[in-house]
DNA sequence: GCATATTTGTCCGTATGTATA
DNA sequence: CTATACATACGGACAAATATG
């Protein structure tokens, strides 16, 4: 369970053993990237440069520069001279992202123009897809809503990476951790992924079959009704939490 | 005369802040990007730290966050204890690029599907469209190719605006300002230039026509034959330069 | 392969500027 | 308006990694 605690800088001393292998900077942008994205800490909230320096243990310059990896990913804001803030997507940024979800999912699955074979590289990516679909549907069978989550994820990179693209590869995960800031608003969160299941089938099908142009039609549809649900629970959240704040 | 009053420092300093402030670190990188894509450093040289940090007169750790910046932007690539190079893009790079390119400019075209009237931000985006192509032309009337050069990115960045999203106009500068990395070995830059004044024009007029259909498959079109041609020229310069090292 | 010089990675102390209670 | 807290930027320091002879 999620515990956006205030002094939630504490939390990080335990991750910080994780501390290994690469630049310092980098893995600490990986560990405040991962409490991002699991939604840890609430957007709007400041990160204090010298208590997570301290918590982490490591020196105030070397976290301004994991804190400017994660603005360029967004993830971050900053303010001159005021600080890094977690950042709180709008309205406007949610349309955005789906807009450019709709570009290069449905480029990708245009790529797919022949039934995947045994061999090649496509079909290790169309295994891919179906693998994302499997592990999908377990985890809707035992309840467990976050895992669907996280399977859909991977349903959406593995569309991506039929565009045989390194770029686009990075730019769908990029995109997806960015909506992930978002994801947390949508509490019942089985409502949410569960009518998706059946879509992800149907397009896995569609790609094995090289259908690739009937497969972008049946996520174009997929990624409208998903875009209309996340804005109005999400405006619907912002409204709720302006209220909170006035009082 | 320009009007003295008492207040003009008042005006000059809001104008600064719509500018937008900026901190060091990212003067600095906008200094050495404008270094880097116009190509006044080869790839794969080394950017000393301290020399730099002398020259532009700033300490080692802001010299340090601009260099961030910059390796997230793919300009520079940062190899741990090796200090940054200037990238050096690999032909696969340039083909993954113009991959991403076909996607988002083509996709940017398809949003185009009734003629542009008078008024509206659809109109002021193909009226960037057509400013670029006539820019163009006169640079290339006036013999000025690597003007051709400018006015065709700004061509390429207005088909993207097509699409009216920040996050594939971000992107497409950012591509852009990669490929310049490797424009510079177009020596006669007139040749890459010239033949993809007519179709730019074209396209133009099929956008002011609505016609981003049949537009996006003309772009299609052009961007497969500048993609070749670049590659070729590319790979040979590239085996040129091998063989001036194995000497 | 070794010893040396150079350069990066990281940290600290501090002075200055900026925002906010 | 003042005080306080904090970010910004600098320069120096040293260890660790790398390049050089």
């Amino acid at each position: 369970m999620v515990d956006p605690s205030p002094n939630w800088a504490v939390d990080l001393s335990s991750a910080r053993h994780s501390l290994g292998r690469t630049s310092t900077a980098e893995r600490v942008a990986d560990i405040l990237r991962t409490h991002l994205i699991e939604g840890r800490v609430l957007p709007r909230t400041r990160l204090s440069e010298d208590a997570i320096a301290v918590a982490l243990e490591v020196s105030r310059n070397t976290l301004r520069e994991a804190f400017r990896l994660l603005s360029h990913e967004r993830l971050l804001v900053h303010e001159l001279n005021r600080g890094v803030f977690v950042r709180k997507l709008s309205v406007e940024d949610v349309i955005d992202i789906y807009r450019l979800r709709r570009i290069l999912e449905v480029a990708a699955l245009r790529c797919v123009t022949s039934p995947s074979t045994r061999d090649g590289r496509r079909s290790s990516k169309s295994a891919d897809l179906r693998s994302a679909v499997t592990v999908g549907k377990e985890a809707a069978d035992r309840g467990d809503w976050p895992g669907v989550g996280t399977a859909n994820m991977h349903f959406h990179r593995s569309v991506a990476a039929l565009a045989n693209s390194v770029r686009v590869d990075e730019l769908m995960s990029r995109l997806l951790a960015e909506l992930r800031l978002v994801f947390h608003v949508m509490v019942p969160l089985r409502q949410f992924h569960e009518p998706y299941l059946a879509d992800n089938d149907r397009i896995a099908t569609l790609v094995e079959a090289g259908e690739g142009e009937r497969a972008g039609e049946a996520l174009l549809d997929y990624l409208e009704r998903a875009e209309r649900q996340l804005i109005v629970a999400y405006s619907k959240a912002n409204r709720q939490s302006e209220v909170l704040i006035s009082r």
